[in-house]
DNA sequence: TTGTTGTGAAACCAAAAGGTTTCATATACA
DNA sequence: TGTATATGAAACCTTTTGGTTTCACAACAA
């Protein structure tokens, strides 16, 4: 289907499921009981969220664990805050983002990942 | 129609005219000679940015300017930051762990792409 | 005036999205 | 064993999405 992180983050049923998973792990019938439609609703867009990474499902018995791997959101996020310059008006703010990143990129400069801002990586 | 941001940038040919709007206005027919697409097609992407604020129009004779209203990303930004932790925590135990592991084998630098195995448990 | 340009809107279309109900199956448990 | 539970998948439906072609019209230029 070729989905990326940018249409799965589109339905707000889908960012909701995302903030449920964040911080603890669920069984695809405990996710669903949260929402009004049904279960299979539910669990087509598991699927859709697992489809591009940001869910792993780890099979435990009969259940299905959804975990949420929220790490691949920094495709998102690198391509909106190349342009949070356009909205942090103080220029402060903004330089001392871009410090703070330029360290970030410095420290990691001889490894894997490409820092830049416009990098669809791992 | 009610949309929000984070259906705007779904799509990734808004994303691009967003980008293409980001430094410098343009006509309707300016943007839309930027893509395969017909006018049309374009311009109803352009209905859809203006519909949620990401792009303003401004009349001018018969021409109407395109001007990209970033700060409006604030809203995905900040969906997004909130979990920003948990790639950034990752981030850095992979750093201290190459580190790590360069003081005692340089070579291993090049063979680690992805960070996953060093997964936090949530 | 006449023709050209820039734009908006209407009618239409195929595919995708988001939902439902129903059924199949594997696992757990009494 | 037999039954309840957790899940996946199929068939189907409606609305939305992203696109097209065509037409209308105002503004500009000759």
């Amino acid at each position: 289907m070729k989905r990326d992180s940018f249409q799965a983050i589109a339905d707000p049923t889908r960012r909701e499921i995302l903030n449920m998973l964040a911080y603890k792990s669920l069984n695809v019938n405990a996710v669903a009981e949260n929402f009004e439609v049904s279960r299979t609703a539910v669990y087509k867009h598991l699927k859709i969220l697992t489809e591009c990474g940001l869910v792993v499902v780890k099979q435990q018995g009969r259940e299905r664990f959804c975990e949420a791997r929220l790490e691949k959101l920094n495709e998102v996020s690198d391509w909106v805050e190349q342009y949070r310059k356009f909205w942090t008006d103080k220029f402060d703010s903004l330089e001392k983002y871009l410090i703070e990143l330029q360290s970030k990129n410095t420290q990691s400069e001889n490894n894997i990942t490409n820092p830049s801002p416009l990098s669809h990586d791992i």
